[in-house]
DNA sequence: TAGGAACGGAACCGTACGGTACGGTACGTG
DNA sequence: CACGTACCGTACCGTACGGTTCCGTTCCTA
């Protein structure tokens, strides 16, 4: 995995600014240069190509972001609770951020070319992390008796899929985000448990987050 | 509303087709003119503008798709869950065509730009059909007693998430579909009649529809 | 049959891109 | 001091785009 000079990584933290303020068009190899003071021969002796460039800003962007892998603590149901919110809340931050938004917009606009390697990129390296600590979630909910499923993925997928639904689309469209994420993440949890929690927890934990 | 003449149409079919076979950057007016046989000076008559022609590429296709509006017979419990099941099965189709793929990277691709007006565009006219589908079936569902929820649209944004989950945007990076849309639509179609359907119609409708 | 609207084909213009090459400069090293 | 390295700034090249203009042809109509 290519790790960068401080240098670089100051033209590549330019590069993801061009990148959101004026999207991929934005993005030319002449204004990196004039914006990040540098020239335009070092950035091809550096990144080799404009799609090396794209992709070196894509690993850039994950160094940044590291998940804690949460350890393996006694887990009782309103904890379980408190976590699965916890990683809701955390999901749509990350994908309602200004930079997650732009290069994912820069993975749809290239996904037609060559097999969509800048798209491959991006799912590894960015939701690779966040994937693992809901997988993590889920096995663990699963051992300690507090949630029901055949297959984790597709559980992971319905969570996902209650959280974000067509949040994410839309977003990359142009729309606003939510208003209110922490209730999103809320409802969304409290889904998923009906759907996949062990007891009741479902009602009266409802109730009982209902003064949050 | 605009409509277009025969042979204008005869060209929005070959924009689409430039845009679904090689992207955005395919789509040019060269091209266009090129594969339609027409002049440039005739598009920039009947579209005016490039953004012109985009728009008039995703009315022309929302036209093409018309959603025949299912009238009130009255509801039963297995006849609202196979409308539910075959409104997931359309949804997913829709969502991982080839036209609507492309129109959706378009939009996506041209979202920062100027208020993001084609994507608004594109989800006026092409989701407008299927949502409202999908509010008269939950309408319908809670008037026949069969459904139970709060507010009709989180309902149906549930029911989106269920069914579609991360996978327009994975299809929208490149990523290939599903291989089994209506196993994925009879498995959303469930939990959300777990989460929103009254009696314990879930439980026996799930053992009941094993076969199928 | 004359005239005009509609249209296709092609040349053209200004611009901006990705990528390359060249001159100049700071700095570390023998 | 001489030399190499790494870099910046800029000029440059080939290409391709969006958009405009001009001309020849077709076809409809009076």
């Amino acid at each position: 995995m290519p790790e960068f000079s401080p240098r670089q990584n100051e033209v590549l933290e330019q590069a993801l600014r061009l990148l959101v303020e004026g999207g991929e068009k934005a993005l030319t190899t002449s204004g990196l240069a004039r914006a990040a003071n540098c020239s335009k021969e070092s950035l091809y002796k550096w990144f080799g190509d404009r799609e090396g460039l794209l992709a070196a800003m894509i690993a850039y962007q994950a160094s940044k972001v590291r998940t804690q892998e949460r350890s393996g603590e006694r887990l009782t149901a309103p904890l379980l609770r408190d976590h699965l919110e916890l990683f809701a809340r955390d999901l749509l931050e990350v994908l309602s951020g200004d930079v997650s938004l732009a290069l994912n917009r820069l993975a749809i606009g290239q996904s037609h070319r060559e097999g969509s390697k800048l798209g491959k990129l991006l799912l590894e390296h960015g939701r690779r992390q966040i994937d693992r600590r809901a997988m993590a979630l889920m096995d663990q909910g699963k051992r300690a008796g507090l949630l029901r499923f055949d297959n984790a993925d597709a559980a992971y997928h319905t969570l996902y899929g209650l959280i974000v639904s067509d949040l994410h689309v839309r977003m990359l469209i142009g729309e606003p985000g939510l208003k209110d994420n922490a209730r999103q993440a809320q409802k969304a949890v409290d889904a998923f448990l009906v759907l996949h929690g062990t007891h009741n927890q479902s009602a009266d934990a409802q109730r009982a987050s209902a003064g949050r």
